[in-house]
DNA sequence: CTTGGGGTGAATTGTTTGTTAAAATGCATA
DNA sequence: TATGCATTTTAACAAACAATTCACCCCAAG
């Protein structure tokens, strides 16, 4: 799943930079130039991480920060500070505020995007699935990534199985081919793409699970839901 | 289960600042302020880990930690020094008196709370593991850090010890390259380096391991994986 | 009987991992 | 401090595998 980053900078050149750093890596990105803006749209978009820089025109970084921790909604994304010296950094953490980590500047991208892959990684480990997940005759591991049918194993690529994993979690509730795409392929919404690739990789899915795909449900003009009784 | 962290460190700021990361982290914390409570506390509460700063009034953090190795009741609870400098005469000097880790101030949240979590799957693991594992026709002797295959001895150096070490550790979860450069490799190391290097490592492990490198699995697109049977 | 959504198989394109060798680094010893 | 050896890391290429597109099919609803 494509995770979606939030910058907050008001130098252009950084951002566009950044843009086209994090998209290669296979982030999604948004970018807003001030404090206002960022508390704004942090609530509204929801993203996985925000990057923050320490110095911006109007309410500074800190206030954001500080703002984003108190409100409920925004407290637990995740914030890595710009700072521009090494010296403000010391206030930074000395200071009560929570950012989860900062990079002075100038940076090196291949640090920052560690960074940023690290502290995605230290979240995710939080919410997850439980490990191992029975369903009729197939059993899930997640923490092996391995799926079982008839105690047999069944070899699933990455996107077979992260699709199958986001069917599940759904609980029963329809996806769209539209959702789907957005957040195991991570196009931006802005698709008028016409493709298919969804469906051949459901089918593809159906094939390996064999009996099991019977909890592959489609749903004509709406997308596919995952069928099952506790 | 909640462990309980003691925290060391007079700057009132600071304190605040760590523990409501830190029981937002799902950890217990308590809190001193000087070097003789530290002790007491130490003592009284046995915590399961010491946060403890370098610099503190009265009684300083190398002699607290001093005193914390020699008691028996006390040895064995692992530390994190906080330094604020990196000179690096005070992190030799910390490790040498029994700490277990150090962060340099000013420090990331995260990578605080890495070492912390890291510190402690350690010593939880340390009683886990046995000293002697067979696992097919290799045998692991991880006190000695000796392998053998089919009796023979097999010359592996330190990082593809390690490497063989997380993996079996895992118990079958697939780890990802990430998360292999951040614990074998070490944090900061781990900003600087490739992933491909796993990939590498990986491949002389597999050839040193023969017939036995059938263990280790890669799973596309996640990581590798250590399978076994017991 | 027309239409559009979805199923299917195969060709094409793209991505990830394996493998190798060379460069860089660390480390002990003279 | 220089030297040689072992280990680690990088970089480049090959091979294996996965994702995507396309063309065509079927079927149910109107």
């Amino acid at each position: 799943m494509k995770e979606k980053i939030l910058i907050v900078e008001d130098e252009k050149d950084i951002v566009k930079m950044l843009e086209y750093n994090l998209k290669k890596e296979g982030f999604r990105t948004l970018s807003v130039h001030d404090g206002e803006d960022a508390l704004d749209s942090a609530n509204r978009e929801c993203p996985d991480l925000i990057i923050l820089d320490l110095m911006l025109p109007g309410m500074d970084g800190l206030e954001v920060c500080k703002a984003l921790k108190k409100e409920r909604k925004t407290a637990s994304i995740p914030i890595i500070m710009l700072t521009a010296k090494s010296q403000e950094s010391d206030k930074v953490i000395g200071l009560e505020l929570g950012a989860d980590d900062y990079v002075t500047k100038p940076f090196s991208l291949r640090e920052l995007i560690a960074r940023i892959k690290s502290v995605l990684r230290r979240v995710k480990e939080k919410d997850r699935l439980p490990e191992v997940l029975k369903i009729g005759e197939m059993t899930i591991d997640f923490s092996k990534i391995a799926v079982t049918v008839k105690n047999k194993a069944v070899e699933l690529t990455a996107k077979e199985f992260e699709l199958l994993k986001t069917l599940i979690r759904a609980k029963g509730r329809v996806l769209s081919r539209d959702y789907l795409l957005d957040n195991i392929w991570g196009f931006d919404h802005a698709l008028e793409i016409q493709t298919r690739t969804v469906d051949v990789h459901i089918r593809t899915l159906r094939k390996k699970l064999k009996s099991e795909s019977r909890h592959i449900v489609t749903v004509k003009n709406y997308g596919y839901r995952f069928e099952y009784e506790d």
